[in-house]
DNA sequence: GGGCTCACG
DNA sequence: ACGTACGTGAGCCCG
């Protein structure tokens, strides 16, 4: 029989540290909780314990410190992210049935001590798991210690028995103990013998293994005249540091070797995980959810009827029009749908409508559900109504988006599926989700599970709005909602489903030409280094680069040197290797993700369909997916080319409209600075006007290198500038940049005013918000790590403009849609890149067409300073951006 | 699957 | 003394 114990306390820590997330996405502050489960899994595939249980320190005091004032205290605290997370692994562990152990007055490595001598004296083995060489003494035949340890978040372990400890130390595990006597250790505060370093004591202790025989006969040992001198003076010490490093054995704790056995995890496990969007070891630990009452309230009954006769549906429709409101979940095909309606006091009815076993006319059950008249609630409405279209439906009389609503009450939650929701709001799980992933219905074929939980999913959906609609009164999210956020669902829906032309020819043909030119270019890199390796691989390139041929290397990653672009192009004049690298860079780019991606997502029509997702960002900017339409290139002349295959319909025209420094006229108008608005009221141009204020001289004498400058601050005041990477981004010193800074503060004072507001009210508050009132939560500006809350400060600077710039340009485009609409243009809107909109129109309707672009698009907001956007189009994107 | 690199605003 | 700009997504490598 085998037991594992582990060393909480020291697990949770490597953790913490071997694993450092710079994002705020992936779980903040439960990243040590994921990292310990990971390496509890590891362990228990390694050892195959027959028990596991989990010793802890706890904060109180222990006997060592009653004794010794000085022992542990100069310790540093643990970092509150570290220490917050300590409680909920406790739980974590609890719900998964792994005992755990900790006393008063003892520390973990007493537990464990104690915990392997009693497995020892009932014949179990014991494995202990610790990051700590202190338990190396508890180490005997039948206990051994496993070293964990967690560099550049790669976790090793060594397994210390007998024998490997004795090879590497040269005498008895227990003897540990009277090395640290000898050697002290500072991180504990022990002192050990002053002047006695780590070589002298394990020299005389290979020799003569303990203290205690070290001074029973001091004059006849061996060693240096210096170090018995030492020696003697601080057998006091010695003697003391003997104790305060000797781990108890003798813990009075209840346990039981027996009472560790392995168990099945406890059904708090799943919801916990779930919580702690821990997903993917939900798997790995064999959680399940149970099975529990979906209905929102214990109190209300709701009566499920699965509906296969048309006058039944007609009933029906005749309840959902008198509702207030249905709330509804559609499957991946349409081929079923299930309906909540409440009726009346604590009751209502959910109709379950599938096609297979509808006896009526399907489609008009559908056309009459989605018309006007049936107010509806569900959840992703955008996916829904782009399916509604697809098939020729109505998507009309949609109130609200729970996934939607959930996005804007906490904007970095990462997932706003149901089951998360439903745990989240009412700390209730719900049945396992078979239909939810889109093609899991379709390939999972189980149509009978689909349809058992489509209804209990449609009543948390029900159960949910009435929760967030009053969530979102609550923070002032409300006209946000209204007139942005819901009305761009069918926007999108519409953009989606019309999608984007791309001239496949062309694009096969440029693709063609870059893997000619790319092919030249990998065998020029090949010849300059003497070797063929594969181009693609930074690390082989930085073998090639900084190893054979011995350039200066930059920046380190984790795992070698960088060889990105800002490294290469310092390197450009030392060897003609590195040009030759930068180009072949530049096509292979263009060919992987543009020219293949491209016509791998393209339609038989000849169009590319994105998915804009309106759940994603931080800040409440779209983001764009498979394909991403968002980042086609345009900074370069060969990576415009793209644009160039990017086409309208046959006498068509494509209208390109753009706000003009949308940001720092928001920055303008939020921070009031009479100089700034100053400068954009007189239509100069921005950075120009920006360069002649902060070096003093007239804008005509502004030359191109003060323009690039004053640009590059422009930006970083918007980023949450430091000058460090100011510095970096211009190439100047430190010091130039702080001066370009204070330069820029002295013109425009009421920025940084604004800046220090913000933060400071960010602080207070816990988040930051868009002039629609658009929130992000900033816990980061509370954390104890430096870097974090500079972070958070960033953030709070940036995520006011970005996320008014994405608000704005959410009502706008639902704006120019409507207006489109109602002048009943052919023109409709094809594709959004934050500050842009892209209208695919009748050549005829052109003009008006931009004209219409730009009006509304300056129009939808009122501000102190003039909001501009230029439009313009042509037979290409590239053509229609001028 | 995480890390690196690079495309966009 | 920290280590360094905000927001995204995709392709490729490599363990």
């Amino acid at each position: 029989m085998k037991l594992m114990v582990i060393d909480g306390n020291s697990i949770i820590n490597r953790a913490y540290y071997g694993i450092r997330p710079l994002s705020t996405r992936d779980g903040l502050y439960t990243h040590a909780i994921f990292g310990f489960l990971t390496t509890l899994l590891r362990l228990e595939g390694e050892e195959s314990p027959d028990a596991v249980c989990v010793a802890f320190d706890l904060h109180a005091p222990t006997f060592r410190h009653q004794a010794d004032e000085t022992y542990k205290a100069t310790r540093k605290p643990m970092p509150e992210e570290l220490r917050m997370q300590v409680p909920v692994l406790k739980d974590v562990l609890d719900a998964l049935n792994i005992p755990r152990y900790e006393l008063e007055g003892w520390e973990a490595d007493d537990l464990i001590g104690t915990i392997s001598r009693r497995c020892e004296a009932a014949g179990w083995e014991c494995v202990v798991v610790t990051g700590d060489k202190d338990s190396l003494q508890l180490i005997t035949e039948r206990t051994k210690v496993k070293l964990v340890s967690t560099r550049m978040g790669q976790t090793t372990t060594k397994d210390m028995t007998e024998e490997a400890f004795r090879e590497q130390y040269g005498f008895a595990p227990i003897h540990m103990i009277d090395l640290k006597a000898l050697m002290g250790d500072a991180s504990d505060n022990i002192p050990g013998v002053p002047g006695i370093g780590e070589k002298t004591a394990m020299d005389l202790i290979q020799r003569y293994e303990s203290v205690e025989a070290l001074y029973a006969n001091l004059e006849a040992v061996e060693a240096k005249p210096a170090a018995l001198k030492k020696l003697q003076a601080g057998e006091e010490n010695a003697r003391h540091s003997y104790w305060l490093a000797t781990i108890a054995t003798d813990v009075p704790l209840p346990f039981e070797p027996e009472e560790n056995r392995l168990q099945k995890p406890g059904q708090a496990a799943y919801p916990l995980f779930l919580q702690l969007e821990f997903t993917k070891l939900i798997e790995k630990f064999g959680l399940t959810a149970a099975e529990a009452p979906p209905a929102k309230q214990s109190d209300f009954t709701v009566t499920v009827r699965c509906v296969t006769a048309p006058d039944e549906a007609s009933e029906l429709l005749t309840l959902w029009r008198s509702a207030d409101h249905v709330s509804l979940l559609a499957l991946a095909d349409l081929s079923g749908v299930s309906v909540v309606c409440e009726t009346g006091e604590n009751t209502g009815v959910t109709a379950e409508l599938f096609f297979e076993k509808y006896q009526g006319d399907w489609n008009a059950l559908l056309k009459a559900l989605f018309s006007a008249d049936i107010r509806k609630v569900s959840h992703n409405v955008k996916d829904l109504m782009r399916l509604l279209l697809e098939n020729g439906l109505p998507t009309d009389g949609f109130v609200f988006d729970t996934a939607l609503a959930a996005y804007l009450l906490d904007a970095t939650a990462g997932s706003y599926d149901l089951s998360r929701l439903f745990v989240a709001y009412f700390n209730t799980e719900l049945p396992k989700p078979l239909f939810q992933d889109r093609d899991a219905f379709s390939l999972l074929g189980d149509t009978a599970a689909a349809e058992a939980s489509l209804d209990s999913y449609a009543a948390a959906v029900d159960a949910l709005y009435e929760m967030l609609a009053k969530k979102l009164q609550m923070q002032g999210m409300e006209e946000l909602y209204q007139t942005a956020e819901l009305p761009l669902c069918r926007v999108l829906a519409e953009m989606e489903v019309a999608g984007c032309r791309v001239d496949a020819r062309a694009l096969t043909d440029f693709g063609e030409d870059l893997a000619g030119r790319s092919a030249v270019l990998e065998t020029k890199v090949w010849d300059l280094a003497g070797e063929r390796f594969n181009l693609n691989s930074p690390k082989q390139l930085g073998e090639i680069l900084f190893g054979k041929l011995g350039l200066p290397h930059g920046k380190k990653t984790k795992t070698g040197w960088s060889t990105n672009v800002d490294v290469l192009e310092k390197l450009r004049y030392e060897a003609p290797i590195v040009d030759a690298v930068l180009e072949y860079r530049q096509y292979a780019k263009l060919k992987s993700t543009y020219a293949d991606g491209l016509l791998k997502a393209l339609c038989p029509d000849g169009r590319v369909r994105t998915s804009f997702q309106m759940t994603v960002t931080a800040t409440g900017r779209l983001s764009s997916t498979e394909p991403n339409l968002q980042n086609i290139p345009t900074r370069t002349d060969l990576g415009s080319e793209i644009r160039r295959m990017f086409v309208p319909e046959e006498g068509c025209v494509l209208v390109d409209a753009d706000y003009s420094q949308i940001e720092l006229r928001l920055l303008a108008h939020i921070s009031g600075d009479d100089a700034m608005r100053a400068a954009f009221t007189s239509g100069q141009d921005i950075h120009t006007a920006t360069a002649a204020q902060v070096f003093h001289v007239a804008p005509d004498e502004v030359t191109h290198e003060m323009r690039r400058r004053a640009k590059a601050v422009n930006f970083g005041i918007v980023y949450g500038i430091s000058a460090f990477s100011l510095s970096q981004d211009i190439g100047v010193s430190v010091a130039e940049a702080k001066d370009y800074m204070e330069a820029y503060f002295a013109t425009f004072p009421d920025v940084r005013r604004y800046m220090d507001a913000v933060v400071e009210k960010a602080r207070e508050t816990g988040f930051v918000e868009t002039m629609l009132h658009r929130r992000r939560e900033l816990p980061e500006l509370k954390s104890s790590n430096f870097n974090l809350r500079s972070f958070g400060e960033r953030v709070a600077l940036n995520m006011p403009i970005q996320g008014t710039a994405a608000d704005v340009m959410k009502l706008a485009m639902v704006a120019v849609r409507n207006r489109l609409q109602k002048e009943k243009m052919a023109a409709h809107l094809v594709l959004q890149v934050h500050d842009e909109l892209i209208v695919e129109c009748p050549e005829g309707e052109a003009e008006k067409a931009a004209k219409l672009l730009a009006e509304e698009m300056e129009h939808v907001v009122s501000l102190s300073v003039p909001l501009t956007a230029q439009a313009h189009w042509g037979k290409n994107w590239l053509e229609a951006k001028e």
